[in-house]
DNA sequence: ACCTGAACACCGTTCAAGT
DNA sequence: ACCTGAACACCGTTCAAGT
């Protein structure tokens, strides 16, 4: 509270960390460069001796949610060391998964960036070490990686879910239900279906952790299938 | 060419028309009310006579895209009657595709948006009328809906490949192979290896269409088996 | 009713000036 | 070298005025 004291200058390290702050809890939208200059008790102008700029900025973003899940991720597979090949995927994807958890900004930025992050090249290095080493060809590999997609970096296309600011009223769920029932049958019937199991019932009823890790089954099922279709192309290390 | 002559007045779907020939050329970023405006040979302020402002504009777009994947889509599988789920679904999804490879500026403006496009309902009824059809359970349809993410819908999270401007130089891209298989020798040898077996030896060698059959695919016979484990919940209706 | 010009409150950014 | 104030060229949008 009070007047903001300015103890250590001004560098690119700390506006970076400050603009993380900001959209955490403000959202992308309410960054700007006078905003963040605020935040960081400086003038606007200031911001470009250590940032090329707005876009520069965003790019800087992208690198650190990068490097925030390449260190967990890291850190989950060490932990897993030993294991087979999915488990530690699946450690690695739920590490990403859990930074996106706490940056709800990071996908819609990630996938608004025309150029690649130079640091997923690192990344994804270390999933195809895995896959390679758990006998998969660099064919089926590279299959993989695209197959993976998002899910990859800890997220998955979001299309089918409410907005954040949506509040859910149990109340108006079921009076859209009925809504949806005359014109959209299937759609009404499965959402029945599924609030009758769920504890919760309201909209809200997507578990998107569930969904997330039975996505990631479904593709490992697959994937493994797909090697053993091809036979092991690259022979593992003798022990 | 000269003087645009205006014969027919202003109205939303005329203004989304041409919003959407101006992104579909110029891109996202060009579109703003004065450039729309001049466009439509009008002044940006006569467009909030037709629409609530850009936000609406954005909603507008989305929405016709949309409907433009559902048009699509619901052709191309009425044209598959009585064939089975999995070629009635990914004709569905490769005219889906067909839509967003003309507006490459869809997917990410698809999935900034924090509401659900109200068209998106009507589109999924159809995929779930499919799924009850081909002996799916509601649970593992709607696991299917949320595996399939944005497949569904025509597009991948293409997280991992060059951006739209990058010019792919061929000798450049052998350098960096080189200087990448210091430090990420795995991706390099994957690089390597399908390099060598490509048509075109580049480093835009990801051939995204083969990618999103093959996930597809992964995603089809990973749900079948879900299906054939749990035993078909919905009796199919006598014929 | 539909369209307009001027104006307002914002942006990102340039530039010459401070220290 | 680092920071600043004023200014510029843009935005989306409001509003009173035209027809």
């Amino acid at each position: 509270m009070g007047v903001r004291k300015r103890r250590e200058p001004l560098s690119r390290d700390r506006a970076l960390a400050a603009a993380i702050a900001l959209v955490d809890v403000d959202g992308m939208a309410a960054l700007t460069m006078r905003r963040l200059a605020a935040d960081l008790g400086v003038e606007a102008m200031s911001l470009y001796h250590h940032l090329p700029g707005k876009e520069g900025l965003l790019d800087g973003l992208v690198d650190a949610v990068v490097a925030e899940i390449t260190t967990a991720a890291t850190q989950a597979e060490t932990a897993a060391a030993g294991g087979d090949w999915r488990t530690r995927l699946r450690l690695r994807f739920l590490a990403a998964r859990a930074v996106m958890l706490r940056h709800p900004w990071a996908p819609a930025l990630l996938t608004s960036r025309s150029t690649i992050p130079a640091g997923v090249y690192g990344y994804y290095e270390g999933i195809l070490a895995t896959l390679i080493d758990g006998g998969f060809s660099y064919r089926i590999a590279h299959r993989a990686l695209h197959a993976f997609g998002s899910l990859a970096l800890g997220f998955a296309q979001e299309v089918f879910q409410p907005g954040a600011g949506e509040e859910v009223d149990a109340e108006a769920a079921e009076a859209e239900l009925a809504e949806l029932s005359a014109r959209l049958p299937h759609l009404a019937a499965m959402v029945a279906a599924e609030l009758h199991e769920a504890t919760d019932p309201t909209l809200g009823w997507c578990d998107s952790q569930t969904e997330f890790e039975f996505t990631l089954d479904l593709l490992f099922d697959g994937l493994e299938q797909a090697r053993d279709a091809a036979g092991p192309a690259v022979p593992r290390t003798p022990a």
